[in-house]
RNA sequence: UCCCCGCUAGCUCAAUGGCAGAGCGUUCGGCUGUUAACCGAAAUGUUGGUGGUUCGAGUCCACCGCGGGGAGCCA
């Protein structure tokens, strides 16, 4: 196996010296008339190392074996290279072809393809610069991730992925059940045969995949103070747009003893935590995106690092959109929610920076934020991001008993399917906050590509689930 | 789910209702320490599917499928 300093990423870094050994995937490759250039990369860094080799020293059938797409292990000596495009390259003495790869039928070619493409042969697209890109910088990203959480004494909590509590109202759920879908076994029999008998069903009730693991966190969080989860979400919804998956990861602290403000402030630094080191860790990536997908990633990372957040009240930003002279295809009025074009407005054309709106209706926010003094708006809060709208939606929590039973009474909710959840009310409360965060829609800010399902390694969306 | 656009060679795209085309890739040849190399030649098609209109359909119509953009739902 390959270990740390056996890599390409290593060799290329390193100095130059006989007996190195490299093993990768066939970029390309260029024929002249004494030597041959192959460009063979193992996805340890967007750059190729660049093996020379003379066809004469070798068999002729097994340099006709060595295509795009082959899979080599190449030994020779790592020498100063003699022409521009890198310092250092390998001059094979020794080179075995342990997959070959035909080329007529091989689908990756040297030049460009489109992501619609390659989104079709999930299998190989990994094997492509941009996507090596991509899943570079999403481990890297994830690391950083439970780096700033771990440095700040969070515990990492594991909340489930599948729940029988459907009380979590963010939206479609997936069911999981063992039932027959041929033979469902329903309550009644006869005339009578009515709703379907859950309770032969694996967990003796209802159970969906989740959709958030908050209200677990929320439990963690009032015995460890600061907590997060970082796992895979679900979403049954029938969304079929480049910001939407039907599974996504999605990143939620929740502290206690932690009112809006602070939610605020800290989903600020933290998000200008992970980008730095992302851009600290990961800046060749940075620069092929950059230079081939988004000429502006890089400016808008800079500016979101060290610039400050724009924050402003839901009500100063129906304001701003109602003097914005624009005309808006939803109307603006106080009481309905921002719009895309809304967010895009306030964030691309008014502030140029991501911009948190908080304290928004009550009406449209959900019974678990904390009702303001005014008794007409939540300590909710949304970050927006330029070009991607919502990134993060956080709030200060209900903590006092009384006035959550109410909210989720008046939402038309059973609070006995909520009794755990009021149960943390009643012993021990505090004041505590979070918020939620899209991984992948945080890695299209990054890496500027334009489609979720080209930031996570096997997209699940409505109809498609091939890989 | 709604609105709009698209589907032609392996890929990206041309083709007025009238002979199916180009570039890239591939193969072959040439040139060259090359850098998403260069020059020449060749091979490659059930035009997404099913019907329909027409003397004639890649092109027009209907339905279906798939993809893209926008919207809604949201992260």
């Amino acid at each position: 196996m390959i270990l740390k300093g056996n890599y390409i990423r290593d060799l290329l870094a390193g100095e130059a010296r006989s007996e190195v050994t490299a093993h990768g995937w066939v970029k390309t490759r260029r024929d002249s008339k004494e030597v041959c250039f192959v460009q063979l990369n193992d996805g340890s860094c967007p750059a190729d190392l660049q093996v020379v080799i003379t066809p004469t020293l070798f068999n002729s059938e097994l340099i006709r074996k060595v295509t795009t797409g082959a899979c080599l292990r190449v030994v020779g000596s790592l020498a100063p290279s003699p022409a521009a495009g890198q310092s250092l390259e390998l001059q094979a003495t020794q080179i075995v072809v342990l997959g070959e790869a035909d080329p007529a039928t091989y689908p990756l070619q040297k030049k460009g393809h489109t992501m619609e493409f390659l989104r079709d042969i999930g299998h190989l697209r990994t094997r492509s610069n941009t996507f090596g890109s991509v899943f570079r910088v999403r481990t890297s990203l994830a690391q950083a991730i439970h780096r700033f959480f771990h440095d700040q004494g969070f515990l990492y909590v594991h909340t489930p992925i599948i729940t029988a509590s459907d009380c979590e109202g963010a939206g479609a759920m997936f069911g999981v059940s063992t039932l027959d879908l041929m033979n469902v076994p329903r309550v009644g029999d006869g005339d009578r045969r009515g709703h379907v008998d859950y309770s032969q069903d694996f967990f003796g009730k209802p159970a969906y995949l989740t959709v958030s693991g908050q209200l677990e966190a929320e439990i963690f969080a009032l015995a460890f103070t600061n907590v997060y989860t970082f796992g895979p979400t679900f979403r049954a919804e029938n969304s079929n747009t480049p910001r939407h998956l039907a599974e996504f990861w999605m990143i939620e602290p929740e502290m206690a003893f932690c009112d809006l403000q602070d939610d605020m402030v800290f989903a600020e630094k933290f998000l200008k935590s992970i980008i730095a080191s992302v851009m600290d860790e990961c800046a060749a990536d940075l620069e092929f995106f950059n230079k081939r997908i988004d000429n502006s990633v890089l400016q808008t990372l800079e500016n979101v690092v060290t610039s400050q957040f724009e924050h402003i009240t839901y009500t100063e930003a129906i304001s701003i959109l109602t003097n914005s002279g624009s005309s808006w295809e939803f109307p603006v009025q106080w009481g309905s929610d921002l719009q895309s074009e809304h967010e895009r407005y306030l964030t691309e054309q008014v502030f140029k920076k991501p911009v948190i709106v908080v304290d928004y209706p009550r009406e449209i926010k959900a019974f678990y934020m904390r009702a303001n003094d005014d008794g007409k708006t939540v300590r909710a809060m949304d970050v927006l991001a330029p070009r991607i709208g919502e990134i993060i939606g956080g709030s200060q929590r209900e903590e006092r008993h009384d006035v959550l039973l109410e909210r989720i009474t008046a939402q038309g909710l059973d609070p006995a399917a909520y009794w755990w959840y009021l149960d943390l009310r009643k012993y021990g409360s505090a004041p505590h906050a979070g918020f939620g965060l899209g991984f992948e829609r945080l890695m299209l800010y990054l890496t500027g590509m334009k489609n979720i399902r080209d930031v996570i390694p096997f997209p699940r969306t409505p109809g498609t689930a091939e890989f």
